[in-house]
Order: C-alpha cells, then structure tokens, then sequence
DNA sequence: CTGAAAGCGCTAACAA
DNA sequence: TTGTTAGCGCTTTCAG
C-alpha cells in the first residue's frame, strides 16, 4: 500500500479510499491511484484491514458439519456458500465426524482466525461448547440437530413431522405392524424421527411391539445387519414395512432386502433423500430434506445477526416433502 | 493480551511467549500466564499474529473445486482438511462450477485473505490466472484436471490408462464396437479419457468410427439425450458396448438404458466410481478415481511447497481401480 | 478533498 | 529469564 501510494505520489489514506470505493475522492487522484494499483499489481490484506476497522468484520464464516464430504453437509455447505458469496465472504469448512471434542476444536480454530459467524450441525453433546460460543459473542446458527435448552437460532428440517409423514403412508397402504430403524439416540434428529414414528403407531392403532423398533444403529452395516437380523424371524411375526430413520441406514436396509429377496415385498419408506434411490428397482420412496434450503435460509439467519439484529433467537423449520418411487406403495401379503 | 498480561503482573512477550509455547519462561510465570489466560477467556488472534510473524503464515488454505455439493470434490476437500488439521490449518473452500471467472474470483478472494497455499482443480481456461497466483508468489497445487503448459504440481488420476483400461476390458469380454459418451473437451480429463479410447481402439484394431464418439456432454441429462440417439438406431448398427468417461454421464446413460430396456444387453463401464452403483441392477462396473488419495498428496505436496520445497514442480499419478459389477462383464450378442 | 499520526493485536529484535 | 520498543498493513481520528 506504501508502494501504492509513493508510485501515485499520494497520502496513504487517499489509497485506503480508493480501494475502499469511499466518496470524497477528486477522479483525478483516484485514476492516479487506480493506476498504481494495476501497475503493481496490489491487493488489499483484507486480515490488516479487519484488525483496525471499527465493525471489526473478517468478512469470513465457518461452517462445521459432520462430514464435509457427505451428500447432505456438501448441499448444506454449498447454499452457505452462495449467500456468503453475495456478502463478500468467504467460507472456512471443517468435519466434525460425530465427535464432540474434535466439533469443539475445529470451532475453536475458526473462531482464532476471527470469523464473523458460525454455522455449526452440533454432533451430540456439544450444546455448552456452542453456548460458550455464543458468550464471545460470535454469532452462531444450529443447522440440522437442535439444541434443545440453548437460546440460539436454529434451522432445522421437519423431523417428527416428517417421520410421521413417512408411517401414514405405509398404514395408508395397508400396513400395520411397521418396523423402524434409526440412528444414534444420542442425535436429536434420530429422537424426533423415531418420536414422529412413535406418535403416528399411537395414533393411528397400529400395532406397538418393541421388537419392531431399532435404535442407535451406526452406519450402513450396522443397518444391514440389524435389517437381517429384523426380517429373519418368521413371517407371521415380523414387519411388513419399514420406516428408516437415516440415509445411510435406508441403503444398509436395501442390501439387506435384496439379501433376502425380498424388496419387492417388504414396504420401505427412508428420511433424507439419496442419489440414485430413483434407478434402483424398486425405487426407494423417501422423505426427502431440503438441504439446500436449510442452508441458505442458515446463512440468511446469520448475515441478519452479523448485521446487529437483535431479534429474539427463532427456530425455522423447513419441511420435507415425500417422495414417491415405488418401496413406500407395496402393500402387505394377502390376510390368512 | 493486555488485559491477561496486566492480570499475571508480566509483560506482553511474556505472555507471547507462553502462549506460543516457546522455551525460556520459568514454570512460575508460565503458571501464572495460564491462570489468567484461562479466567479471561483469552484467545489469540491468528490474524494479528500472523501480520507481524516473521514467516508470515495463516495457517489457512484455501481449496476451489467445481462443487463442494458433488462426492468426487468432497471427498478430495475432507481428505485435505484432514491433512491440514494435522499442520494446525484450516481451510477455506470454494466452488468454481465449470465457471473461470468465478473460479478466479474465489482464487483472488482466498488470496486476499492471505492464505498460505491454494488447491484448485481447474475449470477450462484458467491457466493463464493461475501462472498469475504463481507469480504473486502464493504456492499452488492444481488437482484432477491438468494444465499442460504451467510449472506447477499436479496431482491427477491416470485418466488416459483408466479409460484405456475399461476399453480393454470391455474389448476382452468379446466387443468389438464400443461407444464413448463424454464431457466437454474443454475440460483436461475428458481429452485424456477420449485419448484413452482411441489409443485402445487403435491398438486392438477395434471398429474405428466416428459416429460412435460423442464428446461435449454436459450433465444428466444431456447424456441420457445422447444415448438414447446413439442407441435407437438399427441393432447392426449401433455399439455393443459403451464407455462413459464421467460419473454424471455414466448416470444418464443408464437411464436411457433403462428406459430402452437394453441394461442386460449392452455393456458398459463408467470412469469414476459413484455411491450405490453396486446395488444398481446389473450393478455398474467402473474404473475408480481415488479422490481421497488425490485430495491427501496434494495437501502434502503444499504444506512440502508452504514449509519451502524448491524441488522442480511434479505430476503425481493417482492410479485408478476396475471394479467389475456386471454391466462391463456382458458380453456381446452372438454373430449373426 | 487530502494527509499525518495513532493504534488494532501481535511478534521480532534487542536490551536489561 | 523477562520486558521494551518498533512495526506488520491497514483504518480511524483529526487537522489541514
């Protein structure tokens, strides 16, 4: 910027208001100005400039999601991104991969570089790292798994409702004795899906078994074990339909079906979309979050607090939306 | 910093010191120092730091794919952030979308915010933007498409054996007309995937014609258009087998088949592996790109660039794996 | 409209 | 072993 300066044979403040595209500058000095930039071929330090500015911004965020490399973070990543775009800033991302103390570092190494903001899919018990988050006085936004006792912003998809969603279609198509499998009850998601399951089974009179009901499966295989282990029994005694609580699981249960041979028989309905559930045979009936919308509207959320709104913190729900491709509307065998 | 030192009753180095880890502060001090930096909640400013340091780093890096949302660039980003965690570096990561100005602003974005190094798998023709990150002195290493005629490292799959690879093999299972349906040309890989086909075709004196090759596809759906042309024409006259040099490709391509009900007649291999294309039926053979392997040596050849290598530039080679499913192992209708 | 001086939070160089 | 001073690249404040 010195350099700048000498070569246009200005004052440094007069460089610092032209880049800065501040008024108040003659169009002489500012060509002049304007010249030595390209001749030197100058860029600002956008850190030196935060360091002494009075808003004090860094014009970066950081996003930290589970895994940057699944399909659902890099959607949600790639709509923070295209907003952060449009407010010159740039995005930091980093995978927490389920682990409270590794979400808690990598936090920690975002906010050392002086983000403006935080978007953070809190793995299980993460709440009193983001509430001590919140006491620096960074702007935070939960996307995906909520933080129950936290006066924070939240954007997250329709889980119970969804997942409710997802039983009424079965029992629509017939089915009464439904089996669920989902995630780690240590998710807040998994704790609102199998509670949306829980509540439709209640309400609609369907059949209550525990048997039929799975919980903290991690990961495909641990799915597809448990989904062999659920249809082995006789047929008299086991589900004819299932409700997946997770992606990951939904695929474990198809593997476990066609082991079986039986995906044209077993009813299934999965949360959260995949790629691809429309080309498998039977194509898997979904419903499907919108992680897309979860992240802009997130990112919406936080520019409007990095911007001073003060407003109470509010939880957005972005609703799912079912998705009709085959496995949802097979119908239960014939009564004997 | 001036409050905690003020607090420990020593003076600012001191604190520096401490906090840095550096040797030559006695355990009194030190104590001290960590007592006061723990009740005020003290953290310190990487930014500030690095604006005074003597090497000047900031410990970010920045990562520009075409899509943070498509599994081959998440993968390569989580398999560089993993790397950089362990060079206490963060990441910063942007998309370009098949788009060079974009891709240049992002560039220049993550450049301003002074980031140690840059990681980019470039779109069509931005070589010449980035010799001029080169040139400003930042380290660059340009990942999966390659750029002929710059210095600079590169790390890059063996398209051009891969793709020649799943000719060979669809050669060995009896065909002799094979098909190629690929992504534009302006792109490295799709010319070095072409180049694979014709090398192979040629060496094993298969059909040689140009009506087989369709190159300058761009997405889902435009292959599944091509394919559906390339294959509704007279069964004497149309390929046997097919090559799909991209992912999205392969995906269109199987539609059609689908909708052309030929999946169990014509062969195909894909170049890059996709999720699910194992529970596909018959399930996609493919030649698998490592994108973790390709995202972990190009974090390690930039920290090796960032920590001052001055070794000559280098490509490295990520090989590529064949894995059969069935659709590349069909065979070819008999002669008539 | 323009520029000089001070200082953002930190570390290098040096002195005590 | 510890502290002081200067200055990284920039913006603020305030005086011309």
């Amino acid at each position: 910027m010195r350099d700048v300066a000498a070569l246009a044979g200005v004052g440094l403040k007069t460089v610092s208001r032209v880049v800065n595209r501040e008024r108040g500058v003659s169009t002489t000095m500012a060509a002049r100005v304007e010249a030595a930039v390209a001749e030197l071929g100058y860029r600002p330090d956008a850190g030196a400039s935060a360091l002494r500015r009075a808003d004090g911004r860094s014009s970066v965020i950081g996003v930290v999601v589970d895994d940057v490399a699944n399909t659902f973070s890099g959607s949600v990543l790639r709509a923070v991104e295209e907003v952060a775009l449009r407010h010159s800033t740039v995005v930091l991302a980093g995978s927490a991969d389920e682990d409270g103390s590794r979400e808690f570092e990598v936090a920690q190494a975002f906010i050392d570089r002086r983000v403006d903001g935080l978007i953070v899919a809190p793995s299980g018990r993460a709440n009193k790292q983001i509430a001590a988050e919140l006491a620096r006085g960074v702007p935070v936004v939960v996307v995906d798994r909520n933080v129950p006792d936290l006066d924070v912003d939240q954007v997250l998809s329709t889980n119970e409702l969804g997942a409710g969603d997802a039983v009424t279609h079965l029992a629509h198509h017939g089915h009464t004795r439904i089996g669920y499998l989902g995630d780690l009850t240590s998710i807040s998601t998994a704790r609102q899906r199998l509670a949306g399951y829980r509540a439709v089974v209640a309400d609609l009179g369907l059949e209550s078994d525990d048997r039929l009901v799975v919980a903290d499966l991690h990961g495909e295989a641990h799915a597809e074990g448990a989904a062999l282990h659920l249809l082995g029994r006789d047929p008299s005694d086991r589900p004819t339909a299932l409700f997946c609580a997770q992606n990951r699981i939904t695929v474990g249960v198809v593997r476990a079906l066609r082991r079986l041979g039986l995906q044209d028989e077993i009813a299934l309905v999965g949360f959260d979309d995949f790629p691809l559930a429309d080309l498998l045979v039977p194509g898997v009936t979904v419903v499907a979050q919108d992680a897309q919308a979860i992240g802009t509207e997130a990112a919406r959320t936080l520019f409007a607090r990095i911007e001073g709104s003060s407003a109470r913190p509010r939880t957005t729900w972005v609703p799912t939306a079912m998705i009709r491709r085959g496995s949802g509307e097979l119908r239960p065998p014939a009564r004997r």
